[in-house]
DNA sequence: AGTTTGTTAGTAGCGTCATAACAACACCAC
DNA sequence: GTGGTGTTGTTATGACGCTACTAACAAACT
């Protein structure tokens, strides 16, 4: 069983198989249409369990079966299995996140109602949604600096353009030429370099976020040397609390965007 | 503990995460922030088991933590949340299927060819699947019967809408009134009371399908009487098959559609 | 007669649930 | 500043349920 296997079977899994019900799901697609004994053949599942197995996937629709002797299984096609499977969660997730809605609008804190916090978020994917989704609350201005164009990303690129379009004084500052040259194609964009005795000599710093006054993103990056091509990055964030008012002018005065 | 609140931790487990974990996103969502002890409190969740709880759903993206004392935690907003699980969700089913793809372009038979078997179907969803997909593969003709509307669905009416459209002779076929007027509006779709003497008297057949002279669906009704409410359905179908032509024609002589 | 099929039973291992213990820390009254 | 009390965060442990895996066997098939 080859690593690609393995990986789908574990993918199968975290989709709410078990390991048995991914490896017959896959040799079903191996041998098109087989027998329990087929199925035990181009996997390592026991015969005997093969047939409770089968049954399951059948109730969840990923498997059909020929009443012949012996009998035969066939799995659904891929489409459909991808299908079914993306209903279930749709249907779970609406299921939960309803009542999830429920309680926040019953029981939670007023939306409006901020409180004085500072808060860690960890990871590459998680820090740029977050930061999209501070770009998107600022009203009046965003200034963003990377130190690499990876770094900046898809949903920050999108959320910077579309407050940049909607009249937001928007500013790009990087060391980069080539996160600058992002943004050459828009004019309400501003790309700044850094002027050289302001830089921060700091080869951790990953992103840093300003909004308005008084919103406010940091992050760092995790050492390479620990585990190579892994970046964990962490950063914090606040918005709309003193702790971000002060921490805005703070960064404000270190990297003072362009105004020589 | 509400039923509700059961159903959405049922459905949380469902999507992943295990019942401590379901149970300290909604009480998070609840409280706006809180500690340990505060989840504890409206969780049946030990305050002791709630700090490692935390960290797994912070690992996950759910959860957001503010390292004060005592520490404070957010979970992410309902729309993160889901647009978290949805990605992990359509990551896990790309790496799957990704691989079924291609062991079944590797080892699996040819598209083309079609074996001789008869296949069975369950629940009422799959069977309207099934007989949604045999309709599109037919190519000259589609007669279509069902006892009610609510066993023609959207997915087969689409179908069948779809196929006349391309110039497919389509016919639907039923005693109830209700049915055929779903196509008074479709100049191409003939919707045909059956003769008397033809009827089946059986109240457990649910839908029938013909496609061209060789594909074949049929349905019947579980017993209503053992799980009121709950009509059990199950289907068998064929396709491109010498059963299938078999079977056809002696369907067509049983409800022989409309040609007095 | 030998092999295969389908069913059932049983055990080991693992992950989750739930309880318990405890050192360290925070808070408060004096 | 000190002592008492409560809270925090960590760690350990056992019970339980589920899954993986093996084994046995009657019936059916070849």
């Amino acid at each position: 069983m080859s690593v690609d296997e393995d990986d789908a079977i574990e993918s199968l899994e975290r989709l709410g198989l078990t390991s048995y019900e991914g490896k017959v799901f896959i040799a079903l697609h191996k041998l098109g249409t087989g027998t329990a004994r087929d199925v035990s053949r181009v996997t390592d599942v026991p015969r005997s369990q093969v047939y409770s197995v089968t049954e399951s996937l059948e109730d969840r629709g990923l498997v059909e079966v020929q009443q012949s002797s012996p009998i035969q299984y066939r799995a659904v096609s891929i489409d459909e299995a991808r299908s079914t499977l993306r209903e279930r969660f749709e249907h779970e997730s609406e299921r939960a996140f309803d009542y999830v809605e429920t309680v926040r609008d019953e029981f939670g804190p007023d939306q409006e109602e901020e409180q004085e916090d500072i808060w860690m978020v960890r990871g590459q994917d998680r820090i740029a949604d977050r930061a999209a989704d501070l770009i998107r609350r600022a009203e009046r201005s965003v200034l963003f600096a990377a130190r690499s164009p990876e770094l900046v990303g898809e949903d920050i690129d999108t959320a910077l353009r579309e407050r940049a379009d909607d009249g937001l004084a928007v500013v790009v500052f990087s060391e980069d030429p080539a996160v600058r040259a992002l943004y050459d194609d828009h004019d309400a964009i501003r790309a700044i370099e850094p002027a050289t005795d302001h830089r921060v000599n700091d080869e951790h710093t990953g992103r840093a976020l300003l909004g308005d006054d008084d919103i406010l993103l940091l992050s760092v990056l995790g050492n390479d040397e620990e585990l190579p091509g892994i970046n964990r990055e962490t950063a914090f964030w606040s918005a709309r609390t003193g702790f971000a008012e002060v921490l805005v002018q703070l960064v404000e005065t270190t990297i003072s965007p362009g105004d020589r």
